[in-house]
DNA sequence: AAGGTTGGCAACCGCTGTAGG
DNA sequence: CCCTACAGCGGTTGCCAACCT
């Protein structure tokens, strides 16, 4: 039925694959442990692809697997989770102890998906509570920030020579010694000099895009705990308790989109400290957002 | 009850990145 | 540097049960 053979062998199973067929492999893997998958049919004697085989494993057969229903806390983090980073279901399912890429993809596009589609439709013929204007995942393909764009709700803050027709200006961002990311030569750009200015709120400056390349936000996520910090209340990512995570707080009010609503790196109260810290997610919030109410009611 | 339709999910395909020779 | 094998990923397909007419 227009599907091509997985492996061109013949005389390979294919399909759904039987108790029997599980009961080897789980076996197999039990002793010798996961990998070698090209190799793995013929020693434990399954007429089935590697493919097929490391697939069944990791899909089903793997103990770790968490059965039943996808949570509404489950269901937000994907939410959140596909905000941030698109289609990468293998990324999003690291976030979610027990689930694969494989549901987390067929939930999306069974489940949310259709949910969103079928906002969107809503939107258009009775618009009511405002989404996303750019319901988009930022880019993902990226792995080091190179160049921030920040803008400014006062244009005319920014001196002409650095933002000669926008309110927009990009500044580099560099890795320091510690491989901490780093916003270079704020001090160069009048508009942004707060060194003496302590009147602006974190609200006042937003990223507005990143240039990054490869592992930028593998290594931006590294390290998150995205199910504790679902357990403990998305409202409240980077700011619960930390004296040290307070930048975005004031950053998710109004009613901008969600770019335009990224991490305001110039806060005031941080400005001598302009560095991304490592366990410092703070303006995770700001970048996915509050804006999933309408998606929940 | 029978046939058609839809939705959910498991499995497959093809592409890409990476390591090793 | 090139080639090959392998593993992993995301998109797509097919099966089947549930639902509808």
């Amino acid at each position: 039925m227009g599907r091509s053979p997985c492996c061109a062998k013949e005389g390979l199973n294919r399909g759904a694959w039987t108790a029997t067929e599980d009961k080897i492999l789980t076996d197999y893997i039990k002793i010798n442990g996961e990998g070698k998958w090209r190799n793995l049919p013929k020693r434990a004697g399954l007429k089935r692809c590697g493919k097929s085989c490391r697939l069944r494993w990791l899909n089903y057969l793997r103990p770790d697997i968490k059965r039943g229903n996808i949570s509404h806390d489950e269901e937000e983090l994907i939410i959140r989770l596909h905000k941030l980073l698109g289609n990468r279901w293998s990324l999003i399912a690291g976030r979610l102890p027990g689930r694969t890429d494989n549901e987390i993809k067929n939930y999306w596009n069974t489940n949310i998906g259709k949910k969103l589609q079928d906002h969107h439709q809503q939107q258009i013929s009775s618009p009511k509570k405002p989404m996303p204007t750019d319901f988009q995942p930022i880019r993902t393909k990226a792995s080091k920030c190179t160049k921030a764009i920040i803008t400014t709700p006062e244009p005319q803050r920014c001196s002409q020579q650095y933002c000669p027709d926008t309110e927009q200006v990009t500044v580099a961002v560099e890795p320091d010694h510690d491989h901490h990311y780093v916003i270079k030569g704020l001090d160069s750009f009048p508009g942004f000099n707060l060194g003496d200015d302590h009147n602006h709120n974190s609200s006042d400056y937003f990223l507005k895009d990143f240039e990054m390349d490869e592992n930028f936000l593998s290594e931006f996520l590294y390290g998150v705990d995205f199910s504790e910090l679902a357990a403990n209340n998305f409202d409240t990512i980077g700011n619960r308790g930390d004296n040290n995570s307070t930048r975005s707080s004031s950053t998710t009010t109004n009613n901008t989109s969600c770019c335009e609503r990224g991490y305001s790196y110039l806060d005031s109260d941080h400005h001598q400290d302009d560095k991304l810290q490592d366990s410092d997610f703070s303006f995770m919030d700001s970048i996915m957002g509050s804006e999933f109410g309408w998606f929940c009611d």
